[in-house]
DNA sequence: CCTCGTAGGTGTATGCCGTACGCCAAAACT
DNA sequence: AGTTTTGGCGTACGGCATACACCTACGAGG
């Protein structure tokens, strides 16, 4: 629904319609409207965000195959922490991708939807892996989701603001015109990774050979 | 308002009553709510962020005294850009941390805020006198305010999270339970400024002696 | 001086929204 | 058979943004 219509057309009456119900017979199944919002982040981002959780513990895939391919399905560290880590940050962006319109809705339930919170336990997992402490580990974790997290933002952003016609930065910002007009042009998933591949390596986390300073 | 009653005691009613008007008195300064909101955030991030940029251009300051000692003040770049760049993103989340209720404003009109775009362009500036050409400083203000905009988020959803008592992860997730346990008794500024850290380090502007890698 | 446009304000009404409350039918269990 | 539980319905309330029409006071132009 939030795909067909966006974000403002979810409301409990839309939704009560769409399942051919009379409104009232939501509260037979959720408390109030903020619980309906919590199961439709779990929906959005759970289909996505679970192929990595899933397949990794799942021993009916091929791991030999599979873990060649694709660094997030693998269980084993050989592919590098670093390589996981970005991984797992470009599955958020796809998972969030699949439902723009939800993005509000999972930024602001996202610390009760099991789904993210599995995703933000495989990234630790991946941090351990690379020699981090747990003090360095929590330190990263807040760093790598802060900035998912306003990535993700700005991009939506773009996308809304894109339609009328431009936001019309006055001159008085040459800097900041240009910049703008460079992000405009250049691809989002672009953007996305290399400044993930910033915060890794502000991380310590290298493209290098492994964990080797711990 | 919103910091003696919360965001949503925002309402064109509410704001009418405040003035002693009948609410669509409002209309005849503001097309809609979307504008009052607007004028709200730049109401709230104007008195500080604004700090900088005027006193860089205002002469009536000593300029020997205050570069000493605040570097976002001072217009000389022998402060060092990294420093000048870590003072200015304090700054904006001394900014909402002074109004902490309009932080889902802000963030949804930062793109037509004033004073938000002047806060980027002085970012940029000091990214260019850091030596970065046109596509790494949009590169670099990608990742720096991602990183703002998400950690504040998080810092504001931990605040008001940790009213009812706890989201009690669930004990399958040990190393999320950990770094959240620790993220809860560390100082959040604190938390806010090693993750700033990280991400100048990760885009090459580490302490060392200035724009020596280009 | 008088008129008149207009800025500022009011009252009313419409159509959304979330949701509290109470009633009702069918099904499931005792 | 009776009773509880489950799922659903209708109504109603208060709050929201806002469209529309109307009024009032005031300042400038004739």
């Amino acid at each position: 629904m939030i795909d067909r219509d966006g974000l403002p057309a979810l409301s409990m009456r839309t939704v009560a319609a769409e399942l051919d119900r009379r409104t009232m017979a939501l509260y037979r199944y959720v408390e109030d409207r903020e619980e309906l919002e919590c199961l439709v982040v779990d929906l959005a981002l759970g289909g996505v965000l679970d192929r990595a959780v899933d397949s990794a513990a799942d021993p009916a895939v091929d791991p030999a195959v599979d873990s060649a391919v694709d660094p997030v399905r693998s269980a084993v560290p050989s592919a590098g922490p670093r390589v996981r880590l970005l991984a797992l940050l470009e599955l958020m962006r796809e998972a969030v991708g699949a439902h723009p319109g939800v993005l509000p809705l999972a930024v602001r339930h996202h610390g009760g939807c099991p789904p993210a919170l599995r995703w933000r336990e495989r990234l630790l997992e991946a941090l351990a892996d690379a020699g981090l402490d747990a003090p360095r580990r929590a330190a990263a974790l807040h760093a790598l989701v802060s900035y998912v997290i306003g990535a993700l933002e700005l991009e939506h952003q773009a996308a809304v603001a894109a339609a009328p016609g431009g936001a019309s930065v006055p001159e008085t910002f040459p800097l900041l015109a240009a910049a703008l007009a460079a992000r405009a042009t250049a691809d989002p998933a672009q953007a996305f990774a290399d400044g993930a591949r910033t915060v890794l390596d502000g991380l310590g986390l290298g493209p290098g050979p492994g964990p080797g300073l711990g």
